[in-house]
DNA sequence: CGTCCAGGTCTAC
DNA sequence: GGTAGACCTGGACGC
């Protein structure tokens, strides 16, 4: 769940002395992932255009209709939408919920090969994740961290001001945010993440 | 109690 | 190809 098989020296070793996430060396960069690449999606389309308090509600009501563990797919299609808008209370993320999970039942689409692990190549994934209904840039960049892509960026109402506060602007666009973490390559969604949540890890 | 909007996306121009 | 409008929900706010 924290991709410790991902092998993240190649980001280590090119930071230079001077980079301010030269302190990330020690191992920093480790993002926790759900047990399957299912609910790591589920869990991002329950992050989209709400509150975080919002978020935790809809997944917790969704462990709770899953007795105790994360909903399956079957599980979900045994509810349906129209449970999931009642019960969950997830609005309009019902239908996207319920499509997602119809594409992993009927072998449509095998979320699990979309790991970096398993060989998948990021621009596949990006495309197969932006066909989903319900996942545009925001929920594409999130699930790519998750997956094991850490080169986009995840804007969104939260990253957008607080990168900007941290530059000490009032705001900055995505073009010229992208340009300042360009230099990371493969690594610069990751790197954005780990500027924005420095404080989150003890000194 | 009404309005706004949050860790956005889709659809219709 | 770019952009308003609509969209579930429930906290946070103003009055």
């Amino acid at each position: 769940m924290f991709a410790l098989d991902a092998d993240l020296s190649p980001f280590y070793n090119a930071l230079a002395e001077n980079d301010p996430l030269y302190w990330a060396r020690n191992g920093a960069g480790r993002l926790l992932a759900a047990p399957s690449v299912f609910e790591d999606l589920v869990r991002t389309l329950c992050s989209t255009n709400c509150a975080f308090s919002a978020t935790r509600r809809m997944v917790a009501a969704l462990v709770r209709i899953g007795d105790g563990a994360f909903p399956t797919p079957q599980r979900i299609l045994g509810l349906g939408e129209e449970a999931l808008v009642t019960e969950v209370r997830m609005g309009y993320r019902a239908r996207s919920l319920v499509a997602l999970a119809e594409r992993d039942c009927n072998g449509e689409l095998d979320l699990e090969s979309l790991r970096a692990t398993a060989g998948a190549r990021e621009e596949e994934v990006a495309a197969a994740l932006g066909a989903l209904h319900g996942f545009g840039p925001y929920a594409v960049a999130h699930a790519m961290q998750l997956l094991g892509f850490y080169r986009p960026l995840i804007l969104d109402s939260w990253t957008r001001p607080t990168y900007a506060r941290i530059i000490g602007k009032r705001s900055r666009s995505d073009a010229a945010i992208r340009r300042d973490f360009a230099r990371y390559g493969a690594y610069a969604g990751l790197a954005f993440w780990l500027t924005l949540t420095k404080d989150w890890v003890p000194a």
